[in-house]
DNA sequence: AGTCACATGCAACCAAAGGTTGCGAAAGGA
DNA sequence: TCCTTTCGCAACCTTTGGTTGCATGTGACT
């Protein structure tokens, strides 16, 4: 099953933009993601404190700035989860259809 | 861009559980799903209320019970916008390791 | 050095959402 | 008829995403 807690961090649409934003720009701060984003910088830094707990960014400080990057194995792992639900999801889904589609063929055949 | 609304509605943990055993039994009332599930029945009712409003179930009042099924189209368009995502954050890693990678091997042609 | 600007961290506060308990009402079975 | 079951509604608690306000530290510019 899925870990929990790397879906919640990559489940907010906020944090999916930033991680967006961080791989688009190599990394940012704080304040650069706000600035591109329709929320505080304060909000931005609680995003980037869940990001952390979940590993899928890292930080260094960097003279008055902190740097966040995104660890792209981690978030390669956590985008493999995902496909493993939707899989899940659509296997069910086809064997729900098979299913449908027998009944339906054995009621043509016994009216 | 995907339908923020879809993706808040399969994003609680509790919801996918919740539309994951409706498939496994072919729908259910919010009482029956309460009874594999570690919340209340009030919960589950406010869960099928969103599921609902997303467009994810339909419900149909049967006697003294309200019985719920998944809408499998809505599910699949549902699941479709999920392997978007995750199809569009894939591509991107792999630019960015190739683009990583053409980084190194230029360090090493010219050290 | 001194000051000014800027990025950060911390705290208090607000609103929405997931969850709970409690209660009253409608439908089925004894 | 009476009892059980299922539901729907309301009040309340806690977590979480978001805000404003303030103090601190660091870089930059005269």
């Amino acid at each position: 099953m899925i870990d929990d807690e790397l879906w919640s961090a990559i489940g907010d649409p906020t944090r999916r933009r930033m991680l967006d934003l961080l791989l688009a720009d190599g990394g940012g701060t704080a304040t650069g993601l706000s600035d591109q984003l329709p929320v505080t910088r304060q909000a931005v830094a609680k995003h980037l404190g869940v990001l952390d707990r979940a590993g899928l960014v890292h930080s260094t400080p960097s003279g008055r700035e902190r740097r966040y990057t995104v660890d792209e194995n981690r978030l390669a792992h956590a985008i493999n989860q995902l496909t493993d639900v939707t899989d899940a999801w659509d296997r069910r889904l086809q064997r729900i259809k098979r299913i449908s589609e027998a009944i339906e063929q054995r009621k043509r055949q016994q009216p």
